[in-house]
DNA sequence: GTAAGATGGTCAACGTGGTTGACGAAATAG
DNA sequence: CTATTTCGTCAACCACGTTGACCATCTTAC
């Protein structure tokens, strides 16, 4: 039986509450610097948009979601000005989908803020305990659900 | 500006899949063992109840959501199975919220099944380490961030 | 004892982030 | 040229959350 003493028994509390943390202090920020609206989900799509720009269905793909559902968020993140939509002049089919001024200003305030954050927890843990978390947890996470392709932008 | 070999680059990302894994493992287990229905947040919510039952409003303070969502949420568990309305004898305007039989079973597996996962990431990492940790993320998470007065059961 | 206020449950409307299924238009394979 | 695949979208639906309003009931003050 459990006890709480036990090592592992809050573990899976803690990484929930360290990940929130980390979200919501960036996003604390994020709303002080002019972009109250960035919710978590958007920090995601606007990194796998990336800067050349790409399509609903190859970003349902990369978020691992429908294209119906990334449709509906890009329709939201377009009418916050942070994407837009192009005609893709090769592919009538096609509509580009790419991060606008806001978008890119969004983006770069973000990843400041996260090095702040990140400077913090070296600060108080320590580089070496922090790499040995992040050790540890790439040990645990199978491949298919840590895909770190999309770097520098975590939820923000 | 953040580069991907330094300390903390992918704390967030690894955090988050840590728990997801966890989760995922927990659920796809439960899932074999009877309980196909049961998604992460019922099991705050079983937990939140506990043995005596509550309140929906009671649950709505607990789990720091509006009333009426609790409400909806039990509603969902009652069809479910896993919980059930009584009234309180005592006061015409309360409805006693408990868990059934269902639920317990739900809940004792659960906490089962936990234990094995929390027993393979120990034999993994060793104990040390993961208590280390465990101990790191308290550190870094707020007090109310983190609120482990229901233990035992985590997102199952 | 009654009037006034606090509390518990519910209904309605809405927002966000997902799902499936269907379907037309455009590109591509044969 | 036809058959198939791909892209975007529409429609319905679900889970989970929000506010505001409302009635019934319990509690308090007078």
């Amino acid at each position: 039986m459990a006890t709480p003493d036990r090592p592992g028994f809050a573990l899976p509390l803690l990484l929930l509450a360290g990940f929130r943390t980390l979200v919501d202090d960036l996003h604390a920020e994020l709303a002080r610097q002019g972009h109250p609206e960035l919710r978590p989900a958007h920090g995601f799509v606007l990194q796998a948009v990336g800067p050349d720009g790409t399509t609903a269905s190859d970003l349902g793909q990369r978020l691992g979601v429908s294209k119906q559902a990334a449709g509906k968020t890009v329709d939201r993140l377009v009418a916050l000005g942070y994407l837009e939509r192009v005609d893709d002049p090769a592919d009538a089919r096609r509509k580009l989908v790419r991060t606008t001024a806001t978008g890119r200003d969004g983006l770069h305030r973000s990843a400041a803020v996260f090095d702040e954050l990140r400077d913090r927890w070296v600060a108080t843990l320590g580089a070496d305990r922090v790499a040995a978390i992040e050790d540890d947890l790439r040990r645990m996470v199978p491949a298919d659900v840590f895909r770190l392709d999309v770097p520098g932008w975590f939820g923000g």
